[in-house]
Order: structure tokens, then C-alpha cells, then sequence
DNA sequence: GAATGTGAAGGTTTTCACAGCA
DNA sequence: TGCTGTGAAAACCTTCACATTC
């Protein structure tokens, strides 16, 4: 059973973050026929622990079996609806550069239900060409379009310099929930949802610790 | 000053994906030609609170001056230190298809110094050709390639079914970091790092959101 | 016997608040 | 006066441990 919302309970971002790993992996074995798992190892596959596996989920409902462990499926299905991955989501991309169209093509946006129905960009030598079967629309069509197509999301991949002044024009046609690619920080009123993908940071990371690791043998 | 790791402190991964902000701020700042920021300004830019950029560079020393705030390009460049991107990094790309292909591209990671050396595909017809100034490798090459050209470190654009065989090679081939852009959890030797970026995951999380959020006016 | 669900404990991270310095 | 640097407090998140259920 899933606990309704009772407006109370906060959920951490973190959880949200593992429930997406957790839908990867339940996708992954369900495909291997797989029908029960523990969350012993859904925990190792994910490099977790078992409690914090069973507490993220707990907290949406009692989807397991004792002795057993979680349906597969079930389990799966469950997690969607929290996602809200179980429906079709319109999305936009604006910006139809390397990372634009690389992200167009990338298959595992439309097999979790983000549907790219629209592309925009500013530049006229780009305006009007296919890709992957998309017509690159002119931004400054972008009010009107997003309306009529009902696009829910937008994913921006365009260049850092113009990236507030693009925002600001998505804002103002409406939209409420925004996926930055451009590694800058945007501003946006508080009714806007907006997530920054920064794609340096996890090799920054990596820097960092190539740069700090312990000396071997010690 | 800079406090030298005197290997008791343990910095949180939060604090150093913060730093990645701090000096992406401070680079745009930089070129700004703003003289110095104060933690409450350069809080406000990246939406966390000034106490939390004071105590986040605290760890690693004083850099500011009471009264004034940070100098920027100082700043920066302590920044790049103890993050490791004061020099240049040799980078291996494994797999051209959209994403790799676009990250090639992507000039942010160049900027950073991270410069991409060797490309590398396994499809015959890909082989050979090239991409941005580069030739592409036979992946039955890399290890080889790896060590010739001193690549520390490979971003592995591959498609997750063959993810974990690619990145056995990588391993066999005596890589120490890995940023994996392949959609699923990876298992590596305890002395190799991996690092996944999950695209995905901020999709999810603003689907999340929208789903979840709390009805309009109440 | 095996594995979930969950209060309570423990640990970590963030925020507070103020002393100290330019 | 203005803003940093930092112990201490508060908030938050994870792990423990065990009652519970299949």
C-alpha cells in the first residue's frame, strides 16, 4: 500500500536521487526475469546499504514481503508512480548544439516517458533543419509553440553566455520546470523548478581525488 | 594560507562538489573583472548561505579578509589547487556515439584542462575516422594507447550492455579514474574511483517534483 | 529461517552566533 | 562598521538492532 502524501512528511533529496537508482536497477531485472529482491541485493548492486534501501522506501509504503524480500514488478511500478515516470512527460529542448542533439538522440530520456516534441534555436542556418525527424523551430516562436504543444519541461543546452537571457524567455512562456545543461547558475522566480546538470563537476572530482589520494603503502 | 591535508580531516563530498561551484562562479567573476566577493554575494549566486561558503573554504584555509571578502582571482587559483585543475589532465574518450561524440566537442572540459587525447570505438566503421582533429582507435588498441599517451583518466560514453566489459578493459589496462556516462551502476576494484553521471536523474527529479508538488493557493 | 519495517542511536552536515580583525 | 573564521547548536541523514511477519 502507498502512503498517501499527507503534506507532513518530508522526503530528502538524496532519496529521491536513490529512487531513481533503485528504478534503473529494478528495470534492468525485470528484464533478467528476475521476480523477488532483497534489499540485501538491491543494495549491493547500487553500492548501498541494506537499512538505507529499506528506510528510502519505507517511507512511500510497505512494498516488501518478510522473509522474502520486494516484487520486482511490483516494486518497479511503485517507484514510477512516485517518480511520476509512469505517464508521458512533453519535454523542449532549446539549443541544438553538441550537447543539444546529442541529448535529442539519447534513447534513455524517451524510455523513462520524457518525449522531446520540440526543438528551438537561434541560429537561422540551423532554423528549419531535421533532426531526427524534429524541425528546429526559431526561438523567438517559442511563447507560442510550447502553448500549443503542451510541453511541461525543458532542457537547455545552450551556450553559458545566453543562457539567463534563454531562461528568461522560458519563464516567461510559462514553463514551471527547467533542466540546465549550461555550467552557470541560473536565476528563476520561486515557482520554477530548475536543476543544473554540471558535467565538470564529476570529473572535478575526480581531480580532486587523483590530487588528494593517500600515498600507496602505508 | 593553505592548510596542509594533514590527513585527519575528512572533507564531505558535498563540500568539494560546492567547490566546483565556487570556482565556476569565480571564473565568471575573473573575467568580470570584479577585484573580490564576499560570502553573502557568491552565496546568493549558487543558492547556499554565506555561513556555508565561509565554513566550506575554512577547511582549506583563510583566504579572505575580514571586513572585505574574498579576492577573486586568488581565490580561483587557490581553488584550482586543492581541486587539481591548476594543470592539465590527459583524458581518453571510450565509445563515439552521441554523447561521447558531444563531449569531444564540449569545450568546457578543455577549459578546464581537461584535454581529451584518444577516442576509441569498437565499430569497424567508425575506426579510423575523424572526430574534431582526432582519429578514432580500435578499442582493442587501448591498452596500449593508454599507456603511451599517459591518459589518467577515461569517460566512458558506451551503451550500458556492454558498460561493465568495457570497463573491465579500462581497469585491466591499469586506469585509476573513470567518469561513467553509461546508465548503470558499474563494479570496479576498491582502488580504481568511478564517478556516474546520471543524466537521467534530474529529469526524474523535476518529474518528481511536479508530480508531488503541493496544490496552488491554500 | 529469512528478510522487512521502523523507532532509536549515532554520525554527519548545516546553520547559528559571535569573537576577532581590517 | 563590515565581513571573515569558527566553535557550538541544531538539523538532517544514515545505520543499528530488533520486533514482526511470511
Amino acid at each position: 500500500m502507498v502512503k498517501k502524501s499527507d503534506g507532513k512528511r518530508k522526503i530528502s533529496e538524496s532519496t529521491i536521487k536513490r529512487l531513481s537508482l533503485y528504478y534503473r536497477a529494478l528495470s534492468l531485472l525485470e528484464k533478467e526475469n528476475q521476480e523477488t529482491i532483497s534489499s540485501k541485493e538491491l543494495a549491493r548492486r547500487e553500492k548501498l546499504t541494506p537499512a538505507q534501501v529499506r528506510k528510502d522506501l519505507s517511507f512511500f509504503g510497505s512494498f516488501g514481503t518478510r522473509g522474502l524480500g520486494y516484487p520486482v514488478s511490483e516494486l518497479k511500478q511503485q517507484i514510477s508512480e512516485i517518480l511520476g515516470v509512469n505517464r508521458v512527460w512533453n519535454v523542449a529542448m532549446v539549443g541544438v548544439g553538441n550537447i543539444g542533439s546529442a541529448l535529442v538522440s539519447y534513447k534513455e530520456f524517451q524510455k523513462q516517458g520524457f518525449i522531446i516534441k520540440l526543438i528551438f534555436d537561434n541560429d537561422q542556418r540551423k532554423i528549419g533543419s531535421n533532426h531526427k525527424g524534429l524541425i528546429v523551430s526559431d526561438i523567438r516562436e517559442m511563447a507560442r509553440l510550447l502553448r500549443e504543444h503542451h510541453i511541461e519541461i525543458v532542457i537547455l543546452a545552450v551556450p553559458a553566455i545566453v543562457a539567463q537571457y534563454i531562461v528568461d524567455e522560458v519563464v516567461a512562456a510559462g514553463i514551471k520546470a527547467i533542466l540546465n545543461f549550461a555550467p552557470i547558475n541560473l536565476q528563476v522566480p520561486p515557482d520554477v523548478y530548475l536543476r543544473t546538470e554540471n558535467m565538470s563537476m564529476e570529473l572535478e572530482y575526480l581531480s580532486f581525488t587523483l590530487t588528494n589520494r593517500r600515498p600507496p603503502a602505508e
